[in-house]
DNA sequence: GACACGCGTTCTGTGATGCCGAACAGACGG
DNA sequence: CCGTCTGTTCGGCATCACAGAACGCGTGTC
């Protein structure tokens, strides 16, 4: 669904697919799993080959068996994996500690999210100790035009690209504040700029408040964006301008990790 | 040679097996990524096969591609896989067998606790055989310095945050036996450390006899606490030496389960 | 500068193997 | 006691995954 099937990919292993659709399709699903006939009908393939991929993958811990030897829902192994995964891009690894600082300094949810192409994924999130927790999934592509760290990331693009980008991936419309054009976009982007943040005032979902500021790589290239999230109510007006110095200053910290301490950010 | 070969398992595909062994291997591999020919090697095929199996895990986002088409990482996907597993599993649901063990290897009730930045929260209840029904209200937090699995949870924290903690949690006085001072807590944990498992003896409740002991997630973490619950007059003092063994040991178990139970092939 | 060696990539033949489909066995529920 | 769901088994054909050799390319070494 999210994934375009096969970009003319020679040298695909069929099996190999099916078995990572076979993930993407139990992941969906939910903690209830799947049955084998549900996999079959998913996948559109018979019943006896989606037994034999789903038992493969419960062998190699990436898919485990709910029920005694009925249903299957994701395996424990993929934990280890995702974790290691965010270890291992180094951005997640660097940044953790300026998220947790991040996230105590400002007592809201902080997010770390690098930049893909001009979309924003989530590598990594602690929690604020507030009573209220988002939902926040981790290792997926955002859009780029209703929220704080996308938005932190487009304004570091010249126009062309944001257009060419907008024109890709649309500007789906979540609540009535969500921007509704490029030249709306573009014009916030402006501001985001000058004052070194951005925000998404309730334009993903009602009631949500966002600032974002982007990071920068050892090329200066923007290589994603922190942000904070909190409930509209907590954030009273006077401190948007102090809670945004406070994200941009934290980028500007993890910036000059990145970059081995040598160069700041490209204003 | 063939390193992970598996329990005549019938209904194996041989290259969805192989694609989820080049998992673990670019997992183990750390932040630099594998190439082809490491890979080949590393599994024991062809390069040609490799790149297959690479190309078709990195199009499924399980891989990705850390130079331009050169090796590869631990591919973003993994991320959301991960995160997505931890939501669908809750450890109540894991534990729950374990906890039917340990229910039934001594006789008592025996409950599982997740830890909640110190606090334990009972998840799951399996009751013993016996007369007696204890009072133990699931999803509750309870308190951290009159209880087995609290304990059991302190015990795996370093001495400033356990502090920290009982300053904002406070110690309320239940029995005449209810520990009065950090000071006598620490000491308590410290042996709670050595011997493996921690004590409430009458603590929190007259005639109530608590043994715990802590489980960790796949990083390490303290996940949790099990404990059993008795009569003080049904535990004689010569069993609790072997009675801590027993929980000690299922604690164990749980965390082997939460780990990921990664290489359970032995041949 | 030429050479050799490493890498990743391409291509093609072949036989192992993944796949289907049909049949089987329990578990429910009418 | 059937009909209809499950999950499971098995055999056989065609596919498809696999190996291996050859290619292009960048690196390092005399």
């Amino acid at each position: 669904m999210p994934n375009i099937e096969h970009t003319e990919d020679r040298y695909r292993v069929q099996s190999v697919a099916r078995a990572a659709a076979l993930l993407e399709l139990v992941a969906d699903a939910g903690p209830q799993g799947l049955g084998v006939t549900e996999m079959a009908q998913g996948l559109g393939v018979a019943k006896s080959t989606a037994l034999s991929l789903s038992r493969t993958l419960a062998h190699a811990g990436l898919l485990r068996s709910l029920d005694v030897g009925a249903r299957y829902g994701l395996g424990l192994n993929l934990l280890r994996l995702g974790d290691l995964a965010s270890q291992q891009t180094s951005i997640g690894e660097l940044g953790l500690p300026v998220l947790h600082q991040l996230s105590q300094a400002t007592g809201m949810t902080a997010r770390l999210a690098i930049n893909e192409n001009g979309y924003p994924i989530f590598l990594e999130r602690v929690d604020g100790g507030g009573p209220v927790r988002f939902h926040a999934p981790l290792g997926q592509r955002e859009e780029p035009h209703c929220t704080a760290a996308g938005k932190a990331i487009l304004a570091q693009m010249d126009e062309a690209s944001v257009r060419q980008l907008i024109e890709e991936a649309g500007m789906r419309v979540h609540t009535p504040k969500t921007l509704r054009s490029v030249e709306e976009l573009l014009h916030d982007l402006e501001r985001a700029r000058q004052v070194g943040f951005a925000l998404d005032d309730e334009e993903e979902a009602e009631g949500v408040f966002c600032v974002g500021a982007a990071f920068f790589d050892h090329q200066g290239r923007c290589a994603g964006a922190l942000s904070v999230t909190d409930l509209k109510l907590d954030v009273p007006l006077r401190e948007v301008q102090a809670l945004g110095q406070s994200v941009h200053a934290h980028a500007e910290r993890l910036t000059t990790i990145l970059s081995g301490s040598r160069r700041m950010a490209r204003r």
